[in-house]
DNA sequence: CCAGTCAGTTTATTTTCTGTACTGACCATG
DNA sequence: CATGGTCAGTACAGAAAATAAACTGACTGG
């Protein structure tokens, strides 16, 4: 299989693979999420070679999941914020994040912390079950095809 | 930046996108959590080279998330199954999952269903706040160096 | 006019991925 | 006891992708 025909799998993952299971394209959107909206920005914070960044955005772009939007004129300038797509992508990025605190922090403790305004504490992501509310976990999961299954 | 600065980063993000961060490496995990645990079930499933195929069981087996256990002798062959650390990324693939059938299941449906054992009901994954158990989405969320920020 | 900002593109090199074929140890069948 | 099948890999060479460094072009500010 290559990268292309990700996409067609009948597989939910597979195809959000194809669009953010790439290394530099994930930490595009840490950045976004962070507030980063500049092309100079990601190139320097990231301290990756500037082909690769205009090729993430633009992938991105073209997904849906940034939006490139005009804040000058005269050079017309662009910056990249996230679409409400892109938003949607927050939990994905909290559970990495949460699995990078507990098991790659130092002695020293995470890098950053998460505020959750509501409530105003620290907080880190914790998953739950969409009908009951309870936490969900490996084991407690089964799969089985749904509608939109392979014939 | 190279893929092995990546690891150093004070990043959560970037640790475990230097693990995980990888297309072939996401769907090598998504079969373990359906359950598949051979060289050759990987590699046909996948499609892909098995070459590959060996080098990310290779690297995760490496990092801790997958453990290589004999399930016959003469000849000794290994399956791959998840440590408790491989399961702990199941937050993170339920997290991809829910964005593909969001985004791009078609009108059939999403191609699998995921039923939560403890209440039954097929659910999708909702994130929540460590504290107040409220939902989290990317505009209740502030963020700030922790204690294992750079210097 | 000289330097600086910014969003990219071009080019040549290096790295990685990929398919194909191979190994080596067995087993089951005729 | 040869033939084919299973299984977990490895070896190798060609194709694809990532990379750094330099360049473009349209400005601004002094």
């Amino acid at each position: 299989m290559k990268w292309n025909e990700l996409a067609e799998q009948p597989c939910s993952i597979a195809r959000s693979v194809a669009v953010i299971g790439d290394r530099w394209t994930l930490m595009v959107l840490r950045d976004c999420f962070l507030g980063v909206r500049r092309f100079e920005a990601f190139q320097e914070r990231l301290g990756i070679s500037r082909t690769i960044v205009a090729d993430r955005l633009r992938r991105l772009v073209g997904e849906g999941v940034l939006k490139r939007v005009p804040y000058q004129d005269n050079p017309t300038r662009f910056e990249y914020g996230l679409t409400e797509k892109g938003m949607e992508l927050h939990p994905v990025v909290m559970a990495i994040v949460h699995w990078g605190d507990r098991h790659y922090a130092g002695r020293a403790g995470p890098p950053l912390l998460h505020r959750h305004k509501a409530c105003g504490h620290d907080f880190h992501a914790v998953q739950t079950c969409s009908e009951c509310g309870e936490m969900v976990d490996a084991r407690s999961v089964e799969t089985r095809p749904g509608p939109g299954a392979a014939e």
